[in-house]
Formats: structure tokens, C-alpha cells, sequence
DNA sequence: CGTTTCCATGGAAACGATTCCACGACTACA
DNA sequence: TGTAGTCGTGGAATCGTTTCCATGGAAACG
């Protein structure tokens, strides 16, 4: 940890740390001979800045914070890239950090990238606006919000309209007969939980479908909750004859678990998703999916941050969804999958279907 | 942005900075009243101390710096994700950086990271020792490779054996009767590249197979290469009956190509890949795969970087890798798949089988 | 040739924290 | 009661950089 300062560049250059300073941040008023003397002492000596100190001074710090939810949910993976893309492309580096869809590492990493001095804050948020999210804005940090938001607080944010793609998902399973669908519904305390459920009940009333609420499991994004769900669901007097997962890692999860009771899916049980993961379509059979542009999201969340870090107050922005339909909701319902439990007489092609 | 600095807390508490600093980095030399009345003012006014100045004045951040080459790639957001982990359970927050595949990526991030004054960094390097990474080590910045290394760079690293997992799949297709295995590379510039194919051009020897280079396609890790290396090799006049595909994204690519091209996986083609993904599991067939712990190496090289921090020179640690059979590759070989290209005679169980 | 303007330059203050050093007050021991 | 040791405290130096301000020399003007 050999350090080298502005001072060894200026002492070999033969000039003053001041114009050293002046020459290494690109000020006009420096000669070509103290430019040239000092970039070649710098190059010699492999000298890089103290970003610490020049932040100390001058109170912005080309970079940016990036907190996701869960880097392991490819969702997530992806806009931690597209942000992280379209972030370089503007000169910022980004810091990511990962709540694990955990309060306390939330507010421990929003604490360090305070403390840290990042320029702005892209953050996909959870819980309610309590904690460090309040420091945030508080101190009016520019913030912006990403695929969720918190209620009560005013921050510029990209969302999805889950509506519309969840609205279109259940059209075309009722179409295709299906009366009973079984939602593995996110937790609550997020937006996109509670939007993607108030779309799913709002649905589920229009296309005359059963409301029965034990056809609802509250899961938590991740994947085991997934599985958890589909066993929930199946185990009901009258399983569900189609899925619904809020998110790809409660998707994956209950994948598993059909094939590990031998169900197949497309065929003894409808499955949609949401959220359009590039291997959903490698499946077999491919899984039908309700899509919307991460680029968009990463690219959009971008541009907002640097136009409230140069102190405008840009318009939220909500971005469609729609419904790709593939081979595993498409089949027209073959009738109750094989649960354990006993056979409904009221499932199958129901009179009350639209 | 509201600046509350020490001084602030001080005033308020009515003691000096020098107190204020001592009550608020616990040393044991504060009376309790001094510790009362500065922690109350602290919480009052919301102090966060600013991480630039501590660090200008004591020289280390309790941060580390992770690069790596692709977050997503799947296996490298599952290593991001322990590795943040385990160094948020030793008091370090993680800064995530993305090389990309790119050589100028990593070295604007390394760059960054360097300016940063991370404590230590782990990265999963490309290119050769230029660049960059070659400051590090010359800085002495504590350094440690994880998943890849690079040449004649003295850096402790946790790697995978490659050789015993890829042997072992060569072996379990060679016993099916395939004699003609197709090998999607990664590039020769990364060293899981060479060492993978390396390992394959052995263990092909070793069990007689056919040693053709046609069979040899060398791609960059990343899902379009996949894609290309199943149409090359399928396109040859004697097509390989197996394939091995050398990290999980290219797998990826070779799967959703063989699917277009209507090609059975496990019937027509047998396929293995590196790398175990949770839901390679969940396709029809599922996926063989040499499989490594990336919770292991995730967790060790954290563990080698306080090390290394601390003065120490942990010795690298390389784990081992191990095929996981499964539906993919389990059938015996049923012929030739069903090339356009012409069927040549020599394919099929062949007379230089062993 | 004298005065003004311009401009490159160096000295020094500032950013916000930590930490060395000195000081005063108190306890404890002889 | 005098001296030594302990302990909490404040002043000031320090980290590496940027930037304000003053300075001095050269160019430009009349």
C-alpha cells in the first residue's frame, strides 16, 4: 500500500501541488510545458487520485448507488446490469448493494452509501418508508424509485403496470376454461405485491372466476415460497386448475415442487408467471409469461437519477405489461390435476365461466 | 443535502470535536456523561459520519471491492451474493462491480476501486496480467482471484479442479457409447477457458474418443457463443452424438438452439454443462452438470481476503468438481441426430470406439 | 517608455474526520 | 501533605485534494 499523492507528482513535475491539481483535473488556465511535465510525472509514477480527498472537497463523487432486492433473482440481476451499463455510459460507477429482500441489510447498505457520499440513489425499496429510507430524502439525497415504491413518499420512480399483463394472463386462462386459478401472490408489505394481488382480485371478479381466498397463498418473492404455494394450493378440497406466480423465483419454486409430485404442467395444471426470464421460453413446456422491458426500467431509472442529481424533478414513469403465451398455459384444461386430496365435484368446465 | 458534520454533534453536546469523535468510534476514554449527551445529540440531529474524511485520516474503509465478470451469468450472481454476505458478517460492505467480459470494463472498475481505497478486493480477472490489475499487485492491494486466475500473477485464488468433473463426464458419455463429443470452449485468454479444455482434450484421449479439432468449438462464455457452437459442430459432416458445453449462459444458447432445430435433448443429443444452476434441474430433460460449491467459493475467498488484509498469505485453495447425471446424457446414444447436413457413414457407434 | 491587462503560478485555507500531545483534576500511596 | 499515576478533555496537526487569492512577469496598449 505504497501511497502516492498529488505532492510526489508535483515534486517530480517541478510545480506546485496547485498546478499539478489544475493540470490533472483538466483546468485551462495551466501552460503546455507544466501539462506536459506533469501528465508524464503522473504516468511515471502510476499515480492515482485519492477519491476520498477530491470527494471531501468537493462534495460530488461520480457515482451512484444501486440497492436491489435479491441479486440472485435474474430480474434484479439484469437491471443491476442495465443500470450499471447505462451509468458508466454517463461517467458514474455504480455501488450495488443487496438487501435480500431483508430490512436491517437494507438500511445498513443506504446507511454506507450515505456515509459513502454517492451522488444519488437508485432503489427497488421495501418495508414501509421508515428507517434510512427517510434519511434519505430527508436529506434530500437524489433518489429514485425502481419496480417498487413506498407509499407516503414522494420519489420519482419507474414502475411496472402489473394490470394489464395480470388482467390479460386471466382472460386468456378463463378462455381456456379455467374457473379455480391459484395465486402465489408476493408479500404484502411490498408495492409490487400488493399491485400484482389488487390486479390478480380485480381480474379474477371481472372474467366471473372464484374468488374462494384459499385460492390465494402470500409468498415472499423467493423460491421456496413457491413450492410452499403450490403445495398449499393442491392440497385444497378444490386444487386450482391454473397457476399464477407473482414473481420468477416463486415460478421456479413451484415448478419443482409439480414436477416432484409428477404433475405436468400445460396439461394437468396451467402455469404463468410474471416476469419474462430469457431460459422461461427453454423450459419444456415453455412457460407463459407476463413481460416487461428490464432495459427499459434500468435505462429510464438512469436518466431520472442524473436529471434530480442536476436538480430537476422529472414525472414517473410506468411501463407496460403484457401476456406471452406459451405452451404451458395454452392446452385447455384437462380437469383436476391428480392431488391427493379428494376429487371436487365442482371442478372442471364450470357453469359460472364468464 | 444537508451537511451535518461532527462539529454539529459537538456543539450541541456541548464537549469538543475530539470528544465527540472519541464517544462516537467507542474508544473507552469518555465519561459516561460525555457518552450521554454526545449520543443523544447524534441521534437528534441524524449525524452519519462521512466515510471520506474517516478514511483520508485512518486509511482503511471496512469495504472491499468485487469484480466480476458477468453479473448475469448466474453463477457469478450467486458468488456476488456470498460473497456480500459473508463480508457484511465480517463488517465489510461489498462494492459490486462489472467487468462485463470486457478488459477496458474491468480496468475503469479496478481504477475506481483503487481511487475508492477499498480495503481488499476479490475479482474473477480477465485478460492477462496488464492493465490495471497489474497496479494492484504492484500497490500491494490486498488482492485474491476467485473462480479464474491469471498467468504469472502471484495472487492467492479459489479455483475449481475442473479436471476430475469434466473427466468424469467424458467417461459417463464414452460408457454410453458416444465417440464423437462436441466441446463448446470458453476462450483461451480466460484460464477456466484453458483449463476446461485442457482437461476435455485429456480425458477425450484417455478414453479413445475421437481427438477431430472440428469437434472443438471455442465461444466467450456467453449465451450467443452457445448458440453458434451447436450450429457449427451440428453442421459438421460427422456431427458429435454428445455435447459438453463449458459454463452455464453457453448452455443456455446450446439448449435454446437444439430446441429450434426440433432436436431431442437426451435422445437425439446428449448434453452436460459446467456449472450447476438451480433450475437446469427444472428442465425437461434435466440438465447433467459438473457441479462446484460457489457457496464455498465465496465464502473462502472472503475469508483468504481478511487474511491477506491482515497480513497473512493464505495459501489458494482449489475445490473439487463432480458430475451430477441426469436425464440429459443418461440415455444410450441412438444414432446420428438429424443433421441437414449429410449423414455420414463413419457416425453412429464406430469401429474406434476405445 | 510607462501603465494596464492577462495569465500561469504558488501559498494557504478548506473539506470532516481521527489522533497525538499536553493539561488539569482527581485518586492513591508513602 | 507531597508526589506519582490515572483519566477525561480540548487544542491542533494531519490525511490528499481543490480552490481562492495574491503575485510577478510578459504582452499590449497609448
Amino acid at each position: 500500500m505504497v501511497a502516492i499523492t498529488i505532492k510526489d507528482v508535483a515534486a517530480l513535475a517541478g510545480v506546485s501541488v496547485a498546478t499539478a491539481s489544475r493540470v490533472l483535473s483538466g483546468s485551462p488556465a495551466t501552460s503546455p510545458a507544466a501539462r506536459a511535465g506533469v501528465a508524464a510525472a503522473a504516468a511515471q509514477l502510476d499515480y492515482r487520485p485519492n477519491a476520498q480527498a477530491r470527494a471531501l472537497r468537493s462534495t460530488h463523487t461520480e457515482s451512484i448507488g444501486l440497492l436491489v432486492s435479491d441479486v440472485r433473482n435474474p430480474f434484479f440481476a439484469d437491471l443491476a446490469h442495465t443500470v450499471e451499463q447505462a451509468a458508466l455510459a454517463a461517467g458514474y460507477v455504480t455501488l450495488l448493494g443487496n438487501a435480500n429482500e431483508r430490512k436491517e441489510q437494507q438500511d445498513r447498505y443506504l446507511d454506507t452509501l450515505i456515509s459513502r457520499r454517492v451522488d444519488g440513489i437508485v432503489v427497488a425499496p421495501l418495508g414501509d418508508g421508515s428507517g434510512s429510507i427517510r434519511s434519505l430524502i430527508e436529506r434530500k439525497i437524489p433518489t429514485v424509485f425502481v419496480d417498487r415504491t413506498v407509499d407516503g413518499l414522494d420519489v420519482p420512480s419507474v414502475t411496472t403496470d402489473s394490470e394489464t399483463g395480470i388482467r390479460q394472463a386471466v382472460a386468456h386462462l378463463a378462455a381456456a376454461g379455467h374457473t379455480r386459478i391459484g395465486y402465489i401472490s408476493g408479500p404484502q408489505a411490498i408495492s409490487t405485491g400488493r399491485d400484482r394481488f389488487a390486479a390478480f382480485t380485480r381480474a379474477v371478479a371481472e372474467f366471473g372466476l372464484s374468488q374462494d381466498p384459499d385460492l390465494v397463498y402470500f409468498g415472499d418473492f423467493q423460491a421456496a415460497s413457491g413450492s410452499a404455494g403450490v403445495h398449499a394450493l393442491l392440497e385444497l378440497r378444490q386444487p386450482p386448475t391454473a397457476l399464477l406466480a407473482a414473481d420468477s423465483p416463486m415460478a421456479v419454486g413451484a415448478i419443482a415442487i409439480l414436477h416432484k409430485r409428477g404433475l405436468r404442467i400445460g396439461r394437468d395444471v396451467a402455469l404463468i408467471a410474471f416476469d419474462d426470464i430469457e431460459w422461461f421460453a427453454l423450459l419444456d413446456p415453455a412457460l407463459s409469461v407476463i413481460s416487461h422491458s428490464v432495459e427499459d426500467m434500468g435505462r429510464i431509472a438512469v436518466k431520472m437519477l442524473l436529471e434530480v442529481i442536476g436538480g430537476g424533478t422529472p414525472e414517473s414513469v410506468v411501463l407496460p405489461s403484457e401476456l406471452i403465451i406459451r405452451a404451458s398455459s395454452s392446452a385447455p384444461i384437462s380437469g383436476v390435476p391428480d392431488s391427493p386430496a379428494a376429487v371436487s365435484p365442482a371442478s372442471g368446465p364450470s357453469p359460472r365461466k364468464n
